[in-house]
DNA sequence: GCATCATGTCATCTT
DNA sequence: TCAAGATGACATGAT
């Protein structure tokens, strides 16, 4: 009953005196009210409390101004749609569930899920949709089955009891569900109204899990009355919702045929509120008030024997006008569980902040999560609900099974709920608006109506928005380096081809008419340059591509291409080929690469940003890709081809000695030839040998710089080395000093008396032993052995002098 | 137009 | 002595 206790809005005018008497008397009555129901006696407490003791109602329901947030939607709503008492199932599903969340939770928050299809189950009517008895008939089947699966040890006893007979009871105490308007009093009418208006104050709308139902209850909000009708009492609407033939559970979300509650329905119902009673009462809920389970108690049971002091007790936490928070709490919640994602925190953060909430805050008190309060499994139940969505909805009504889980789940929230569906829903959910924002019930919640949507679905559609940018994002960072490599492969591989295109047949043009036959035998080349391998040295064909080249030359072009990676070559290799039609796809771009700074750029990137464009090497005409050509082509290139070398000039510079003298000797060559062959041959190979050197350099730069930064770390350490060494021997110098200090003082003469020490000093000996000396002494010694290394060093110093002087003579 | 860089080439030296 | 390689210096082209 720390609720009670609690200073709030809608208690603060309470005394202290007067909420233990609320406390005494809530407890008292529930007590009272279960025993005289186990004995089988009837007990009309409302008449003793509600309606004989206005000031008892007023202790224990608080001040009046406690009704002033309630909100009528509920009452109107259900009055005009479904007449039947909805909430009294929708509380019992509720309160079991909430109760079972909040258990659940003391363990792990992970496992409401779980919780809330244990409790829903619970909840969950048999016959369907379209079941011809009451959801209390449903209920009291499976609510009694889950109630044994879900409920620990404890509600088990109760249950036990609850099977035992115990709906009888709680009949005769009025929980029997189904309201008859007749057996109404007006104060009936009144407590039933302020708990609806409570529950649509705590903006719980059992239509916001089931999506059929808001459709459902669209259908049926034809049959609705205007506002007006709205506003009638509750026995009247109850009495025209009672003959509807479609009766919406506000809370479950079922639609069922709305008949009069047989017998079975009211013992189910009384069977639940028989727990209800039960967890009030026992010791579990001893420490705190259920404000919404009484409330559920109280509108299960509006009729005749509904416990004032109950309502009261339920009614009063709710009364306080703080919802808000406990929406955006709420909303928070409905946010991890629907987004089922990193749960554990916002899970953790909404569910301490719910539980952290002051005490005297009647909704954290009344609605958090509390588990030590099956109260709080109210707000739980709600969690549940939303966290597995599925579940819940499939839970709630198995039409609700048949609708896709994402519509029916985490997208309720966020698509907004028509204003016609809110109004049918509203008026079927009095518990679930205690529990969901109010767009999610429809909207139809005046007073935390617009503040709420925005949390949550502005936090869903964050989290959602963040889903999807997080997508695009991998999208983007995944499509940016991707299609960047594609646009440059494209490039590269439009490039190639155009080169291959344009250059095939500008080098028959422009070559001396060799065979053009193996225009595609250079694409190849070219397209695989990139895959070659690196065997620089065997396949350059530098400066010797004269147009003669057989095969084995267009291979060693490829070869060279591919070995691009440190072999500057390759760009002579395409060159060699100018007169050969195989590699004159190359030669535009391998004039270029001569001065390419990337040696481990592939060939065919380079081609493509070197070539000129294909289109323009068409419209220039063959004469203007052969003097394109002829600029790519080297000046050893070009003296061969002027000269007619009959070999490639890769032959030429890579040739062994041997066989190029062999090579030499097959042709009969003049001496400008052979000259200019011995020109490209040396040319070439210091070319080659120019940029091992300068790799080499390089490298060597690049270990100079490694050996540099070792050296610096190297030093570095020695320097650390160095100040340990001298921190170390400094200690040891105090501790010498200390010790010597203390051997000194110690030590007395003859007289006893101690030495001074001006006069004597402690001198160590070599065999470890100390020695007392006169302080003249000890100058004497010490001054010695500091003149032994100075006399050591001009030892060392004289006799260098006169080692270099010997050696001069 | 200048600076920088890469590359090619030549002259020279070394192996 | 010659071939091959190494290297400094210079020129050239591209950026």
């Amino acid at each position: 009953m720390a609720t009670w206790s609690q200073p709030d809005s809608g208690f603060s005018g309470n005394p202290p005196a007067m909420l233990s008497l609320k406390k005494y008397l809530t407890e008292g009555l529930l007590q009272f009210t279960i025993l005289l129901s186990l004995i089988g006696v009837r007990v009309d407490v409302d008449t003793y409390l509600t309606s004989q003791l206005p000031p008892l109602r007023e202790i224990i329901l608080g001040p009046s101004s406690a009704y002033t947030q309630t909100q009528f939607h509920n009452l109107r709503n259900t009055l005009d749609g479904y007449g039947i008492h909805p909430k009294s199932i929708d509380l019992d599903n509720y309160f079991t569930a909430r109760r079972l969340l909040s258990q659940v939770r003391a363990l792990d928050r992970f496992q409401v899920p779980t919780t809330e299809v244990n409790a829903w189950l619970v909840h969950r009517d048999p016959e369907g949709s379209v079941s011809g008895s009451q959801p209390s008939s449903g209920l009291t089947l499976e609510s009694s089955s889950g109630l044994q699966d879900v409920t620990g040890p404890d509600n088990g006893v109760r249950e036990s009891e609850t099977e035992q007979g115990f709906s009888e009871d709680l009949e005769d105490l009025g929980a029997v569900a189904p309201p008859v308007s007749g057996d109404l009093t007006k104060e009936d009418i009144d407590l039933i109204d302020i708990l609806w208006r409570q529950d649509i104050d705590l903006g719980a709308g059992r239509e916001i899990f089931d999506y059929s139902h808001r459709q459902k209850e669209q259908d049926v909000d034809k049959d609705l009355q205007d506002g007006a009708e709205r506003e009638d009492t509750w026995s009247g609407e109850g009495a025209e919702a009672l003959a509807r033939n479609l009766l919406v559970d506000g809370e479950t979300g079922e639609s069922f045929p709305a008949q009069v509650p047989g017998g079975e329905d009211q013992t189910a119902l009384s069977l639940e509120e028989c727990l209800r009673l039960l967890e009030a009462t026992c010791p579990f809920g001893e420490n705190a008030e259920f404000p919404a389970d009484i409330s559920s108690i109280t509108e299960a049971v509006p009729s005749e024997s509904e416990p004032p002091g109950l309502q009261n007790n339920l009614l009063s936490p709710l009364l306080t006008g703080t919802e808000s928070p406990f929406d955006l709490e709420q909303q928070w919640q409905d946010l991890m569980s629907i987004m089922e994602m990193q749960a554990m925190e916002v899970n953790t953060s909404t569910s301490e902040i719910l539980y952290s909430a002051p005490p005297g805050d009647p909704l954290s008190t009344n609605y958090s999560l509390a588990p030590n309060t099956p109260i709080n499994q109210n707000v739980s139940l709600h969690q549940a609900s939303l966290g597995g969505c599925s579940q819940d909805f499939s839970l709630f009504s198995p039409e609700v099974e048949s609708l896709p889980a994402a519509s029916s789940s985490a997208l309720l929230p966020l698509v907004p709920s028509n204003s016609t569906s809110l109004n049918s829903t509203f008026g079927s959910t009095n518990l679930a608006g205690l529990f969901f924002p109010p767009q999610l019930n429809g909207t139809a919640n005046d007073t935390a109506g617009p503040e709420l949507p925005d949390p949550l679905g502005g936090l869903l559609d964050e989290a959602m928005l963040d889903e999807i940018s997080l997508m695009d994002l991998a999208i983007e960072e995944g499509f940016n380096p991707v299609q960047a490599s594609q646009l440059e492969e494209e490039f590269d591989s439009d490039s190639g081809l155009s080169l291959d295109s344009s250059h095939s047949p500008s080098s028959l043009s422009s070559s001396e008419g060799s065979s053009s036959s193996s225009s595609s035998s250079s694409s190849s080349s070219a397209s695989s340059s990139s895959s070659a391998s690196s065997s620089a040295s065997s396949s350059f064909s530098e400066e010797g591509a004269v147009g003669y080249s057989s095969d084995s030359e267009t291979l060693d072009l490829e070869e060279a291409e591919g070995a691009v990676g440190y072999q500057p070559e390759y760009s002579k290799l395409c060159r060699m080929s100018y007169q050969d039609p195989s590699p004159l796809s190359c030669l535009p771009y391998l004039e270029h690469v001569g001065h390419n700074h990337t040696y481990n750029m592939a060939p065919s990137a380079l081609d493509a940003a070197d070539l000129p464009p294909p289109g323009a090497l068409k419209k220039g005409g063959k004469e203007k890709q052969a003097d394109f050509l002829d600029k790519q082509m080297s000046r050893d290139e070009h003296r061969a081809r002027a000269m007619k070398i009959p070999f490639t000039n890769d032959k030429i510079i890579n040739l062994p000695v041997e066989e190029f003298n062999e090579l030499l000797s097959k042709y009969q060559l003049s001496e400008a030839q052979l000259s200019l062959i011995r020109d490209i041959r040396r040319r070439g190979k210091n070319k080659m040998a120019a940029q091992n050197c300068r790799k080499r350099k390089l490298d060597t730069i690049l270990n100079l710089e490694r050996d540099v930064e070792d050296l610096q770390r190297d030093k570095a350490r020695l320097l650390r080395e160095k100040v340990e060494f001298l921190r170390s021997l400094r200690q040891m110098k105090q501790k010498v000093q200390s010790l010597y200090q203390e051997v000194f003082g110690r030590l007395r003469d003859e007289n006893g008396r101690p030495y001074s020490p001006s006069q004597y000093a402690l001198q160590y000996a070599g065999d470890g032993s100390v020695l007392l000396i006169p302080r003249t002494l000890a100058d004497q010694q010490a001054r010695r052995q500091e003149r032994k290394p100075k006399d050591r060093r001009k030892k060392k110093i004289q006799d260098s002098s006169k080692a270099c002087y010997t050696s001069d003579k």
